[in-house]
DNA sequence: ACGCAGGAAAAGTATATACATGTATGTATA
DNA sequence: TATACATACATGTATATACTTTTCCTGCGT
């Protein structure tokens, strides 16, 4: 009784293809349940824990949703879900073919305001490091850069010379990011902002606020002001549901 | 010899914030090989299959890279393609709880202009659809849609009524978007969208821009303003977290 | 009719075991 | 010296088994 195919991959893979054919060929309606993970092993010929991990990473992968206790269903179509990257200045500029340069404004130990302590999740408040960057493409001051750091995982922020590593990279090297948080937003320039971007002040900036989580700890917070004459933030996306 | 947090996830979970902690604190070196799934083990006395089972969804999660016969090493830092979620506006605005409303303000078939006709990628000059639709979260204006619509996909975008309808859900339900393309900026708002969206003139604007593609052809282009001081794009994202 | 107990069913987790497959390395042989 | 082989070790796959957790349904008693 075994209907899989016989290619070369192991065989969750096939059995994971033979679930997928099926759902595309619309063997299993949209709302009624799949079989059970024993009916498959019955079907195929396969063992539970093969049919499992095959289930459990399409579950994974967004094609199925599983309730334990219940049973195993199609995953309705994707949300619209359309996306936009946000990657590292400092790496768009040179890749753009440009010089990028950056100048330290400011990088010193705070003791955070009530608010920024209550951003990073602190029970108690403890120092947190800040640092304010100006950064350039071909001398055009683009982005001005406010970052507070958590010094429980990134231990010697203080210590760098952010004029030739860019924070972004130090950060990035340093602990990994599990989670990120972002906020766009478009916001009239203040006195300070307009001087350090060389704009008027009022002048419309996009603002991205950023936290990054490092397991359950809040590791970065960012606010990143674009100089909106100069900078926009851009995406081509092409979905695809593969795995 | 458990090292392992006594939370009450599952043991897999343990072993992957167990591995996960220890690349943030720099346990094992960037370069340097992971303990075999042998040495976890003997180390946690967990079986082979469960530290396997952490190790290959952290593989999958991008936090580490494995080579059979070789051993398990930590994945250079990711390009931390971090990403921003655009959704529709409409079912955002439901699911906060709050009322949408539309006022069409414009639906036609006009001629393109020469620029616009080279953003459809047209070879020749051809008719296209052209609608301007605000968008209220309870009666305040929150976004002005500007889209124009490639006929030869979406025939009969001109007779339908978008107060009550979503152009989005339109569009989305009419074709199969394959491609997208974003560009977002701040700008400061005209005397045309400040009257719109009820906002001062040169009052700051998150514009949104955007392209869709069905296959090899643009089927939309549409210009989202948003109003600054009432509406920004936000994401929460987990690189390793599924779904 | 109603509520509750208990069992069946389904997914979730954990382990032991076996074998497969890929890589590096050391050793014997041509 | 260089090639081939053996071996050890690493990850990859597959299975059998056992137990847990959650949910749903059914039947019994009031």
């Amino acid at each position: 009784m075994n209907s899989l195919p016989d290619t070369a991959s192991p065989l969750y893979e096939k059995v994971k293809d033979y679930i997928l054919t099926n759902i595309g060929t619309g063997k299993w309606s949209k709302d009624s349940k799949l079989p059970s993970e024993n009916d498959f092993v019955t079907a195929l010929g396969v063992s539970r824990m093969t049919v499992h991990r095959a289930l459990r990473e399409l579950t994974s992968a967004g094609f199925l949703i599983r309730l334990q206790g219940v049973g195993t269903f199609i995953a309705p179509p994707r949300p619209q879900s359309t996306l936009i990257e946000i990657n590292n200045i400092a790496a768009e500029i040179v890749a753009r073919g440009n010089r990028h340069r950056s100048q330290v404004l400011v990088l010193e130990k705070i003791t955070p305001t009530k608010e920024l302590s209550l951003s990073f999740e602190f029970a108690k408040r403890a120092a947190i490091y800040h640092s304010v960057v100006v950064n350039f493409e071909n001398d055009l001051p683009v982005q001005l850069e406010e970052r507070f750091v958590n010094p429980s995982l990134i231990p010697d922020y203080d210590k760098q010379d952010f004029s030739k590593t860019a924070t972004y990279d130090y950060l990035m090297q340093k602990t990994p990011v599990t989670e990120v948080e972002h906020i766009i937003s478009a916001i009239p320039a203040d006195a300070e902002t307009a001087r350090h971007l060389a704009i008027d002040v009022g002048a419309c900036c996009l603002l991205l606020h950023r936290r990054t989580w490092t397991g359950a700890v809040v590791a970065t917070i960012s606010k990143l002001t674009y100089a909106g004459s100069r900078y926009s933030l851009g995406s081509r996306y092409s979905p695809s549901r593969k795995s």
